[in-house]
DNA sequence: AAGACGTGGAG
DNA sequence: TCTCCAAGTCT
């Protein structure tokens, strides 16, 4: 059951080839654990400035557990999937309360955290726990598909690659996870493999077919959805007006500039509108600044921004538990803002407006 | 069970 | 410019 030559090779590679990372040769759950939450469909360069400006900031799982969302979402700004952050910030509360402060080591407790899932809990159990407990990321899968000559992603050949990674991690599991997924990263890619250096070539079967990255089959993905948003420059005396969005929903919890879907957005009426029955402000709309494009996972935006003027006489803005403020430009840094809107204040810079 | 959820980089 | 991807989880 346990295959002590792919282990050897594994370790072998790994010890000579593997990647020095902020997260690496340490073995603080916390840590380990963090750096797993913020590389999720987020690559490793990306990662590295945040993790260190995060642990710099929250050393220990007890300071994020005492700060706030908004402390914690403006560390995160520009790293996307804020829910992450939400729920490492609710997982680090909880572990505070109920568990004494300590990351349980019991792999049920700690996947049943919020934004702790099955490769999560078996990262940090074989990375920081040293367990043999399996953990699949997008890397080691490509990679188990491939060493089984497996092609389709069906149940059965999902359960017999978590059998097959159980043989190779009775021995320092945590760096033998690592190895693959360094693996995946440098030489077992999706649209490149080097398999003349790859330590397991010889008894990896798509290589031994001839067409490695014919395995997985891979699924077409549909094409993006559009969205016409119109967005507001809304000045009051030299202030202008941002807007919190809801917790829970997308890019919940950050603020942006107000802004609303339509299906015309060179028509500012249900802007206009909408801005009087959310908040209960009166806009006069002039000149349009510009447009924008933006795309996520799943739509892309074209963001048409307007130049307003809050004309409201009476000052009441607290309608429908809707949270707004009104800033100054330089104040921009102090908060939170999604993507979009840092092109948005690039836009109103370059159009001095 | 398929779609929602962000962003930046590579080709 | 466009498409796909990069250490997944939640609903």
């Amino acid at each position: 059951m346990y295959n002590t030559n792919i282990n050897n090779s594994l370790l072998l590679w790994y010890d000579k080839h593997k990647r020095q990372l902020p997260w690496r040769d340490i073995n603080d759950p916390y840590k380990i654990w963090l750096s797993e939450v913020m590389l999720q469909q987020t690559q490793v360069n990306t990662v590295v400035p945040y993790y260190k400006k995060w642990i710099k900031n929250y050393p220990t799982l007890l300071s994020v557990a005492e700060s706030n969302m908004d402390d914690l979402l403006k560390l995160w700004e520009g790293l996307g999937y804020y829910s992450r952050c939400r729920n490492f910030f609710k997982a680090c509360q909880i572990i505070k309360n109920d568990y004494c402060g300590i990351i349980p080591s019991n792999i049920n407790e700690f996947n049943s955290l919020p934004g702790v899932g099955p490769y999560i809990s078996g990262a940090v159990m074989s990375i920081a726990f040293n367990k043999s407990v399996p953990a699949i990321d997008g890397n080691i899968s490509r990679i188990m598909f491939r060493y089984l000559g497996l092609r389709n992603k069906t149940k059965h050949n999902k359960k017999r690659i978590i059998s097959k990674l159980i043989t190779f991690i009775k021995l320092r599991p945590g760096d033998i996870i690592q190895s693959l997924m360094d693996l995946g990263s440098s030489i077992c890619k999706s649209y490149s493999v080097k398999c003349g250096e790859c330590p397991l070539s010889h008894s990896c079967k798509a290589f031994l077919h001839g067409f490695p990255l014919k395995y997985p089959i891979q699924k077409n993905k549909k094409s993006l959805p559009k969205k016409n948003i119109i967005a507001g420059f809304v000045q009051k005396n030299d202030k202008m007006l941002i807007v919190k969005r809801k917790d829970g929903g997308a890019l919940g919890g950050l603020w942006e500039l107000p802004m609303i879907i339509v299906s015309d957005n060179s028509n500012t009426s249900l802007f206009k509108t909408s801005l009087k029955n959310k908040y209960n402000l009166n806009l006069k709309i002039n000149n349009k600044i510009g447009d924008i494009i933006h795309s996520f996972s799943h739509y892309r935006m074209n963001i048409a921004i307007f130049n307003c003027e809050n004309v409201s006489t009476r000052i009441d803005y607290s309608s429908n538990n809707n949270i707004i403020k009104w800033i100054n430009r330089k104040e921009i840094d102090n908060y939170a803002f999604h993507k979009a809107n840092h092109k948005l204040f690039e836009l109103l810079e370059k159009n001095n407006v």
